[in-house]
DNA sequence: AGAGTTACCGACAAAAATGTCAATAGAGCC
DNA sequence: GGCTCTATTGACATTTTTGTCGGTAACTCT
């Protein structure tokens, strides 16, 4: 019995990165940033650590291209809240789908590691996102563009606030995790309303 | 010329512990989780890192009591909201003093780390505080618990959301860095008024 | 089939981080 | 002064984590 070596499974790069990539992401949403090891993401994506090094250079540069990607993925579920159906179901529909970005996958997790590790830098891209929002679907409803800008940061804020510690706050009070998110939904939405009636008399 | 060794400072093991704790608050809320080796904190605290160990007995024992202490004061500085001066007043404190809580001395951040380590369990202290708000304050104003509850959730939840990325979320925008606490703290504030008023029929 | 490209790996090397231990030096007490 | 107690430390040891390198194997193209 010779013991032969394990069979190799050659990707293209792009789908070794995204493999890995994937893997990272995992470790890093259940582990937390300390759980972020070379070897550890090697071994979820079924790789040699040596491997990972030839995709990303070092660990910083796997760390690096976690934040893009997640980064990525983060704005583009946000602006699917974009969708301009009819005005009423959107009000309601803004704040799930923000709510639910933040909290699916761990946005809200990747953006509180964003600010802890300071790479706050790369976020052009969500820089536009909301700039697309405010010219976009708030617009159309008559908001001026400085008093939108004030509710997207609030919502953004409530909508991170939520997708972080929601679930553990409703917990620790002894309520059914849920809970914190459906009462910040509901809040939000008289909230959006009331500023958007109000709109024409200054604050 | 002999080289004589450094004198040394001798504290009490009281002083000791809050000496290196707060060169560890001071790394975690400036380099992030990552940041936080036992080199380092025996550095900024001017003492050898086998001091530390001394005193601490491991890394995670450091982390342990340092994560012990920020919540202590987190927990102490939310609870000054619990002044029962006059209730207009106190509306609008409430939401001062909890931004304030969250934002000043990394509050949100610790919140944050303490998350994404995984750390939530030790928080015995938080569900103290916010029973006795609930139980304080809110009930004086007549509003009924679960509702009370809830609207605390999303306070501390935005709070925290605005603790932890308002001010880069403001600059990312091109406002300036008060401009999400202070849009926050005023949709906050009408929003409690308006819950507090429509106590009585249900939602 | 043969050749070239390169993703992949094992083994090794280096560095970083954590932890151990015996000896030293402040401080209080007699 | 001499004694005790223990916070403190440097030097060493161990473990963890990161990075290097030469060769191998999978895939493509001719």
């Amino acid at each position: 019995m010779s013991i032969e070596p394990a069979r190799r499974v050659r990707r293209s790069p792009e789908a070794a990165r995204e493999n890995i990539l994937q893997s990272a992401e995992r470790l890093l949403l259940e582990r937390g940033p300390q759980g972020l090891k070379l070897v550890e993401v090697a071994q979820g994506a079924g790789v040699s650590h040596a491997t990972v090094l030839h995709h990303f250079g070092s660990i910083d540069g796997v760390q690096t291209a976690l934040a893009e990607a997640m980064i990525r993925q983060l704005v583009a579920r946000v602006l699917e809240a974009e969708r301009p159906d009819d005005p009423e179901a959107q009000l309601e529909g803004v704040g799930q789908v923000l709510f639910d970005a933040f909290e699916s996958a761990g946005g809200a997790r990747l953006a509180a590691w964003l600010e802890l590790t300071g790479e706050t830098r790369r976020l052009t891209l969500v820089r536009e996102a909301v700039a697309e929002v405010i010219s976009g679907p708030m617009a159309q409803k008559g908001v001026d563009p400085e008093r939108a800008t004030n509710l997207i940061l609030v919502a953004v804020s409530l909508a991170m606030g939520v997708g972080l510690i929601g679930r553990s706050l409703a917990e620790l009070v002894g309520r059914p995790p849920e809970t914190t998110r459906e009462a910040a939904l509901a809040f939000l939405k008289t909230g959006l309303a009331a500023a958007i009636k109000t709109e024409g008399r200054a604050g």
